[in-house]
DNA sequence: CGGTTAAAGTGAACGCCGTTAACATAAAGG
DNA sequence: CCTTTATGTTAACGGCGTTCACTTTAACCG
């Protein structure tokens, strides 16, 4: 009898793709600010180095899975946050906070996830977090026209934020990530 | 009788350290969109490995270096542009296009110039692009007290514009820089 | 000058990395 | 059961950043 959840599953060694997941973010959030390398997940995991191009065809590959649990991640919390706050402008401008917020609480992650061209393809749907936003700025737009661009403007100057203070050129202090991007000043 | 100028100076083998950093800045230009090995620009100056540490403590401080000829440049740039132009106004706008323009126009060596932690301190003044902006945001702002936050809401969307159009999640066209970057929309 | 000293470059070696090839083993399934 | 196929392993390759011990060149100075 197995305990068929997310991690033991149908082994032959183990569930070596999830393993290697999890082991990744671990990795990913500790105090080395550098993205895990493929024989350390392998050791992490207790597997033969090559056994790892069994799940993926390369490291690219691995950090691609891995940039898309993140990205994943975010879209949670960034949805949980405007949910809390009762959507609407509020839950807007609460994403925005929390996209800033998850870069710097998961800096070598939110790098992964940037660093790694996109997803290929593939993946039919855009990730929570594009989906949101752009349902926010399109109930918020005056202009439908201009939601795209207003889009677009949101989630760079948030972008820009986030990697400005991850790469140590701006103080990563939570009042001037508030006054940053404060809405009503920057979309009136 | 030596003739002393920017490259072929006291000469041993050859004036190496700037020899390695103009190797650099080609290889950064190059297709690759990958940032050079030290090994790699070793052999393109015709030197060892090893020569490399005669000059630079690490690679680190090589990456350092580059991202330094990389941002006065930027800055540079900038400051032409936004002469061009006539200054005020119009000349803060283009500071702004400028950097995403740069950005783009040289995608690896931007990215060095970010991912190195920045030029540890020592410099005592600040870069000529960042100069360049506050003198601009307190030019233009009202309020002088805004000024800041005006400056740092502004290099982050171009940092972010510049970024997501790397990253490939923004399609990188001239013509959507120009809507994003309004600045009459954006600080009104 | 000539000889010492210090700067600049070399070669061999280390441990790490990603990746390949050839081989082993366990699971699944007719 | 016995074959097939998925999933591992070990050994090896070349490239990387870095160290160590060594050599060569240039500069300085009495």
């Amino acid at each position: 009898m197995v305990t068929v959840s997310t991690s033991p599953a149908t082994y032959h060694h183990g569930n070596l793709r999830d393993a290697l997941l999890a082991a990744g973010l671990e990795a990913l959030e500790g105090p080395e600010g550098k993205a895990p390398s493929l024989r350390e997940l392998a050791r992490a995991v207790g597997v033969s180095p090559t056994a790892v191009y069994r799940h993926f065809p390369d490291k690219h590959a691995l950090d691609q899975a891995l940039a898309n649990e993140g990205l994943k991640l975010l879209g949670h919390e960034q949805a949980a946050a405007a949910r809390k706050v009762g959507g609407g402008a509020a839950g807007f401008a609460e994403t925005g906070r929390t996209y800033v917020r998850f870069a710097l609480a998961h800096p070598a992650l939110f790098r992964l996830m940037f660093t790694q061209g996109r997803p290929a393809d593939g993946s039919k749907k855009p990730d929570e977090a594009r989906a949101l936003l752009t349902a926010n700025t399109q109930a918020l737009a005056s202009d439908p026209e201009r939601a795209e661009i207003l889009a677009l403007q949101a989630w760079s100057i948030a972008h820009g934020i986030a990697m400005l203070m991850l790469d140590g050129r701006i103080p990563a202090e939570d009042a001037l990530i508030e006054q940053m991007l404060d809405t009503k000043s920057l979309f009136p």
